[in-house]
DNA sequence: ATGAAAGCGCTAACAG
DNA sequence: CTGTTAGCGCTTTCAT
């Protein structure tokens, strides 16, 4: 499209090389022809292509993330963080989105490496030692958060089991006579990676060993909405322990409908801490999944592995903290 | 990195043009020759080199798309809807974010053109003739959202100065004797292009024309959060008018901390309607954006555009929808 | 201080 | 049906 350093070169009668030592600050240049190249080159507009640049210098200064979708607050406000940092240090973001498609993930990976994107950092729903193998094979560092990938893969995220064993233990400790755990995405066990949510399931069930008379029921598939009526028509005192915030606020919405409010007529805790909740009340209780932390943590750790070309497995835990609300 | 066409044609014995009509299938070829090319490419994980590719070609494939941030919800559901598209058609997505700043909106467009992409679609805080000739020159199709950039520049979005106009009769019909309209964005009026706010702007103003005894307040600036409740408090009949949604919520929020609750003690409205508002009740009033619309329509036109090569400023109107709630 | 030439990996025009 | 050659725009030795 626009002017080349060929253009450049003929217009300022010199060489290429001459134009690029001028333009990119390299090698000794006579400050005179310096001053003419520059100052023809920002009269032509000139710029340079990235594209040239990149296969030549074998980096491009960008970084490919790859993520479930953009409209879910979690992400949305990762890519904020993520974004920010990347201004911060010169690089831009490639952002692709996989909606719970595990093939498409795996396109979208190949398809940033074949871009030399200079790292990766993907929320993936793949796993498992094939999975990572193919990540090693393309030859970029990866860094992956929310579920675990394989042993070898860096990680960063909070400990779920750790995170959810707490919640659970201040919801019991309220007297409730049923818990019910609400997890749709574990519908997708041994379909897809949901390694969080199974290590949420494991400290649910932690907690729960300590009080064995309470009742527990776990709704795990995508109608749940459809169901939670019914689980407080006996009049038993209970609470719904869900794994994201939007379960929680879907089912408030919905048992508002019957008449029933979180806090009055049962108790309720989400996960994530997304923004939305401060907007909703009563407010709910919930876990923050310190995403700005995850999210400058998984940076850091890549330009960490850009630097070193070191790709050691090394993962990155932060801590959680437990957000006392109104609803439990 | 991996392994080149060079690399395959040695592995084959045949010559580099050779291995691109197999891999590329165009023009003619031995099918047995081919076989063994396509066996070979796989067994090795051969895969295309992208920037190589882009460079040679012109194109590639990638969509640059530059907005304030992802973490407004409006911008993270037109976010969605593109990315759907252009998985649709086969295209990889860009994304940049200027977080309201001039120049670096500016940068993030020049990178992203010297990346070749082969289109791009932003939600700008420039405007005039001056970015115009910027736009044309970077000689990549563009398409713009939200705020109209310049005359020329390809535009889709709804009539705000209808919707807000409409959106305030509805308010006034409804015997307030004040109506305060927050829109702290124009406070960068004349710094940055608020063009949208502008026009939202004067379909208020000419909807508040048919109503002169009714006294009008305006807060423009980003602390107008401290402001609200003291136009509540000589007890005259109020309502808000946000023109965004996020400001509404933040108020009633704000208003809720001294005990006053939408409806029943002030009316008020909100714009974009965003999903958050499908989980804060009481339901705001508020007018539809028409953000998925606005999205799709984005990239038929920016494809139309890329595929005539024509850039004619053409634009796109949507038609809008007031949401009814019950806080007016 | 400057230039010539080779190369990144792929594609395309032209021969054979 | 296949190979040779040239070129995309930039960077990088290696001479001069």
């Amino acid at each position: 499209m626009g002017i080349t350093t060929k253009d450049l070169a003929q217009l300022c009668g010199v060489s290429r090389t001459t134009v690029h030592r001028a333009l990119s600050g390299v090698g000794r240049i006579n400050p005179d022809t310096k001053e003419l190249i520059l100052r023809t080159a920002k009269e032509h507009d000139y710029r340079p292509d990235l594209l040239a640049r990149g296969l030549v210098k074998g980096r491009t200064y960008n970084i490919g993330i790859v993520v479930l979708d953009v409209e879910n607050r979690y992400f949305a406000e990762m890519l904020g963080v993520i974004g920010a940092e990347m201004n911060r240090r010169g690089y831009c973001m490639n952002i692709m989105l996989h909606g719970d498609d595990r093939e498409l993930e795996q396109k979208q990976l190949m398809r940033l490496a074949a871009y030399h994107v200079d790292g990766l950092i993907v929320s993936s729903v793949n796993e498992g030692e094939e999975y990572r193998e193919f990540l090693t094979g393309l030859g970029v560092p990866v860094v992956s958060v929310d579920n675990r990938i394989a042993d070898g893969i860096p990680f960063v995220g909070i400990d779920q089991r750790a995170a959810m064993r707490e919640v659970t233990g201040r919801v019991l400790e309220r007297g409730y006579e049923r818990v019910v755990y609400v997890c749709p995405p574990l519908a997708a066990k041994g379909i897809r990676n949901v390694s969080v949510h199974e290590e949420r399931l494991v400290g649910f069930y932690e907690a729960c060993g300590a009080c064995p008379q309470i009742q527990t029921v776990c709704l795990n598939d995508w109608s749940y909405l459809e169901h939670v009526k019914e689980q407080l028509a006996d009049g038993k005192r209970t609470a719904f322990l869900c794994t994201a915030d939007s379960f929680a606020l879907e089912s408030m919405k919905r048992l508002r409908t019957d008449g029933l409010e979180a806090s009055r007529d049962y108790g309720i805790t989400g996960f994530d801490n997304i923004d939305t909740l401060e907007y909703v009340s009563p407010r709910l209780m919930t876990v923050s999944n310190s995403v700005g932390a995850v999210a400058t943590a998984a940076v850091g750790l890549l330009f960490e592995l850009m630097g070193s070309g070191n790709t050691d497995g090394r993962s990155v835990i932060l801590p959680h903290e437990i957000v006392t609300g109104e609803t439990i």
